[in-house]
DNA sequence: TGTCCCAGGCGTCAGCTGAC
DNA sequence: GTCAGCTGACGCCTGGGACA
């Protein structure tokens, strides 16, 4: 599997720009990254923003997490002895990599759809702004045609 | 009411990537 | 090379709507 066309791995720098001529809010997303910004996300400067233009690119920080209740730092691998020692450590060890994943995919699919939310937003901004858009053309081709009375 | 279908969420695995 | 984190893919579960 190749990342081309879809957000590259690590990919949760997005970016958006309020910006705007008449007061509507656009969002700007380049190729697939996009900027979301919630209550439960910390957006940090990223040192990424070179390759995006000069508009400001965040890096979405996931909220810094303890270790959840339960679960027991292992004891340094020096200290086993026993294979039954080794098995449990063993045993430990992939109870926390499963965890930890857990925890990494629901944060993953929490940015994906505050990422689809946004490009949502981003194509609601854009009809509007295109409907006017035509509307602008029909006006302005009704006062530059000629009058055929 | 029971059954089917669908959408959404979750847990897990595997592969990729960047940091060390 | 190793490790940790991220994410696509897969299978499973569940809740809700449609239908007989």
């Amino acid at each position: 599997m190749t990342n081309s066309g879809a957000p590259p791995p690590g990919a949760t720098i997005v970016q958006y720009a309020a910006q705007s001529a008449d007061g509507t809010q656009q969002f700007f997303v380049p190729g697939s990254q996009v900027v979301v910004q919630d209550e439960e996300t910390e957006l940090a400067p990223s040192h990424m923003a070179a390759a995006t233009g000069d508009m400001p690119t965040y890096q979405i920080r996931a909220p810094t997490t303890a270790l959840p209740q339960g679960v027991v730092m292992a004891a340094s691998p020096g200290s086993l002895h026993s294979p039954q020692q080794l098995a449990e450590e063993a045993t430990r060890k992939r109870e926390l990599r499963l965890m930890k994943n857990r925890e990494a995919a629901k944060e993953c699919r929490r940015r994906k759809k505050e990422y689809v939310k946004c490009l949502e937003s981003r194509v609601a901004v854009l009809e509007v702004q295109n409907k006017k858009l035509i509307e602008e053309l029909e006006t302005l081709k009704d006062i530059c045609s000629p009058k055929t009375d």
